[in-house]
DNA sequence: TGAAAGAGGACTAAAATGGTTCTATATGAA
DNA sequence: TTCATATAGAACCATTTTAGTCCTCTTTCA
């Protein structure tokens, strides 16, 4: 399947906690609390978080984590970065050599660059601020509106 | 990571071979040796993308398969979906109860819906005549030099 | 009627993921 | 100054998923 990972996924929720209170700081077991996720899997998260540059920690006792930047500025795509490395759905992406026997022959390796492109840009289309904003009436975020209401419009810009 | 499947990207392939001669027909053995990948497996993704209906397969000797449409009306998220299922990055998409343990508490369930949504969208853009029409300057597809020369147009237009 | 091709499914080995645990380092407070 | 608590980092194992193989059955044409 294309799944993320389900780091990814607790990740976002994770952060999306975080964004909804921007320049606060939480401890791990505080967050693992009110999130309701495990505390180990939640510490080895805001690590790699953290080492990706979107959160700030803080050492000792009453140390913790806080958002690195204001939620409209992180997007999606970072979170999963942060995560799982560079988005590519094959891996023929990371141009490294040997990746894939077929890179000599493969007609369609440059295609696929294009592939992952799109799907990284709708990933980072979407940022944190948009994902804890209250829900508009029927359930249905701008991004996705739009995307159901003029699907040939959307098309067309992509093209 | 977000990663396909390997299935999926020698589907993906395979499939573009196919398109490259619509009409025609290739037993299971012609399109390994052509592609350069290995019978078994060929085998078992060409029986897939039949269950899918993207193929029209024929038995007996002289049997093969053959594109069920022509190559502009099938996409790469046709594909994908026929190898693996609905394209989801995360499980709490298809509304089975309880594969989420939080789905009750979750506050970011209904923002995956969208998620994913612009994710299945970016990947039904692509057609299969998008995928072997020749390069054009610069190797850069349409979509991708949409993407990257007015990334604020596209933008608006998904927000 | 036999050879060749697809349909279908069971099965095994290898890799990725999820999750845990342990040690080291930093910080604030008694 | 010392102790309790927090993060940093890395090693580690069990489970699941994926990749790939193999076998049997049915269909079709020569």
């Amino acid at each position: 399947m294309i799944r993320m990972t389900r780091q990814s996924d607790y990740g976002i929720v994770l952060v999306s906690h975080l964004a909804a209170y921007p320049e606060r700081s939480f401890g791990a077991p505080d967050l693992a609390a009110q999130v309701k996720l495990p505390l180990p899997i939640v510490r080895k998260i805001l690590k790699l978080l953290t080492r990706g540059g979107l959160l700030t920690s803080l050492r000792g006792t009453k140390g913790g984590y806080t958002l690195a930047r204001p939620p409209a500025a992180i997007s999606v795509a970072d979170v999963v970065t942060a995560l799982e490395g560079p988005i590519a759905l094959t891996e023929c992406i990371d141009n490294t050599p040997g990746s894939c026997t077929r890179e000599t022959i493969c007609p369609l390796r440059p295609r696929w660059q294009h592939i992952n492109q799109v799907v990284r840009q709708a990933l980072s289309t979407i940022s944190l601020s948009e994902l804890i904003e209250p829900l508009p009436p029927g359930h249905l975020l701008p991004v996705f509106e739009a995307v159901h209401a003029t699907p040939a419009a959307v098309q067309s810009s992509l093209r």
